[in-house]
DNA sequence: TTGTAGGCGTTATCAG
DNA sequence: CTGATAACGCCTACAA
């Protein structure tokens, strides 16, 4: 039988109180009582039970990671996951635990914030998500403390990359390697970070005179690139020199769009993704990026979210912005 | 304030249990009782409260995912994402929530038993780990339900591709390209599953006359891979015609290795990977491999497991083979 | 500084 | 089939 904290107590001759004063260090207890409790607690193994902790206490120093269903990543996408993993590490060390967040028990639906407040978790993380479905609204309205690193919304905290800093570096890069005729692959703009590289790309061109192209991909993959160069290259009118392109799982089929039609890249045309994913500087050529920097868009969002449990913040609307960097590679460098 | 089970029993004459009853489906309740409490439920919105709950009823529904620290793969390996993610839609569909095991709550450390019990977690996968941890054997040993998708240990239940298969699959695929010239670039022996492929690769060659070499790779990455393809060409007293590599990883910078000593893939050495993770047929050239079922890897994990946990079986040492698939691709075919 | 007592919301047991 | 009641293990006033 596993032992209590009033079966503690009891063999030590103290009340249950004092106990859990010493284990959850609040209240004043003498340091001799402290050190006598920690010892015996050591020596016969006792640990406190969650969820009457939890149950009593009305929190659960547990955070929800929530991937909204309709986007279909993931887990398996490298970006979400590598986020996903320096926001764990992050709030381990805080004494935070986390937990997925579902939207159905077995057969009966709920809404993700009911969800929440069944668990009573602290706060959530909206890792990817559809900004447009209800219950991510009624949870964002709600009391829990939310932060997203994909989507902006009124009354919600977003941690995400500087797009529009990505989007200068790349034309910059472009310019300084003499290539004027700039064109773009945007993502599908159901995505904001997607939508504001491309609002970015139109606001810069725009200020020069010289004509670009955007074809906007129909997906996020390999195949949606490779479809979406071809399309390119059919409707501008003239060959581009310098493609943009919305991430690196795109560029990777932009470019083998290009070298089907008989162009070469590096040479003929410079192709720049965005992400820098690992597989990035294995392509073939390596390719050129922005660099995201996941872990720190992990342990921002970390960092914040437990500051707004902690400091009862009250939620406001707030954009932060991860700076990016440039990793010149094979996909743009022209040989002399 | 928030409903409690008890508030709403009154309001609709009931007793509490009655309503927990209809709100678990045990025990004998008459339909119309059933349809009433249900439609009222669903009216004033009332939800459970999971930590009373668990309390209660000693149990979480809640399944635990172990990644060892000591091998600092994690959730960033689409290996293991992709497990981790069909584990979790099959989960879900039974009702059961998926929360990280962790070994540390702040700066308190405790074991990984510990922390389940604390948590009344029914059930652990564990994903990836090492087994000399004696943490992970005293969580194994424990009447905790596990299984594991990584390592094979007494009383454990592990589901596993056919490693065996995998090599013989390669290995016929030579004969029928007709390579016999046959090496293996092996993954490090610490990963059980690198192990199991380079057994049966000795077992395999060791039947034919032929003489063959192995190389173990230092890492898990490209520039291992491209180091032990180095190493192989200087190694082996005669050139390969065929590489057998333990994983894609290994593989792609294998790949490059042996093209950096001037040797062409495939046409002067044909290199055949392990996992047929996403990347591999974009790779150039194209990777041929060995397909492992990470979908049915982690429907099996889960199945198992609840099966476990829900029939109250024994612990029992159990491999469950998944059967793999050989992909044919640029990376081996030799144009006539 | 320590102890007492009540209650958090649920479920299980047993009686009606 | 339904209801009363006693736990589950912990925390938090407040009293001593």
């Amino acid at each position: 039988m596993r032992k209590n904290i009033v079966t503690v107590a009891k063999e030590l001759n103290l009340a249950p109180s004092t106990v859990s004063k010493v284990l959850n260090n609040n209240g004043k207890v003498s340091q001799k009582t402290r050190d006598r409790v920690m010892a015996y607690v050591k020596e016969v193994g006792y640990f406190q039970d969650a969820s009457a902790r939890i149950l009593k206490s009305k929190r659960s120093y547990t955070l929800g990671i929530l991937f909204s269903d309709i986007s279909l990543v993931g887990l398996e996408h490298p970006f979400f996951s590598s986020i996903l993993q320096s926001f764990k590490n992050y709030v381990e060390k805080e004494a935070y635990e986390i937990i997925f967040v579902v939207s159905k028990v077995g057969e009966r639906e709920m809404s993700y914030l009911e969800w929440c407040l069944t668990k009573k978790v602290d706060g959530v993380l909206l890792v990817s998500g559809n900004l447009n479905n209800p219950y991510i609204k009624e949870l964002v309205a709600s009391d829990i403390p939310c932060v997203s690193t994909d989507f902006i919304m009124p009354n919600l905290t977003t941690i995400i990359s500087d797009n529009q800093q990505g989007i200068d570096l790349s034309v910059a890069y472009a310019k300084s390697l003499k290539r004027s005729k700039i064109d773009m692959i945007a993502g599908p703009s159901t995505s904001i970070a997607f939508q504001l590289r491309m609002d970015r790309f139109h606001e810069v061109m725009n200020k020069s005179k010289n004509p670009y192209f955007v074809i906007e991909a129909k997906g996020f993959g390999y195949q949606s690139g490779y479809d979406a160069a071809i399309r390119l290259l059919e409707q501008a009118t003239r060959t581009p020199e310098y493609v943009i392109v919305g991430s690196d799982d795109l560029a990777f089929g932009a470019i083998r769009g290009f070298e089907s039609k008989g162009f070469k890249v590096p040479d003929d045309i410079s192709v720049i993704g965005f992400d820098d994913i690992n597989f990035a500087r294995i392509y073939s050529p390596a390719l050129s990026t922005i660099r995201q920097d996941k872990k720190a868009i992990g342990e921002m969002a970390a960092l914040k979210l437990i500051q707004m449990i902690q400091e009862k913040e009250p939620k406001k609307t707030e954009v932060i912005k991860i700076p990016v960097t440039i990793i010149e590679r094979a996909s743009t460098k022209i040989k002399n």
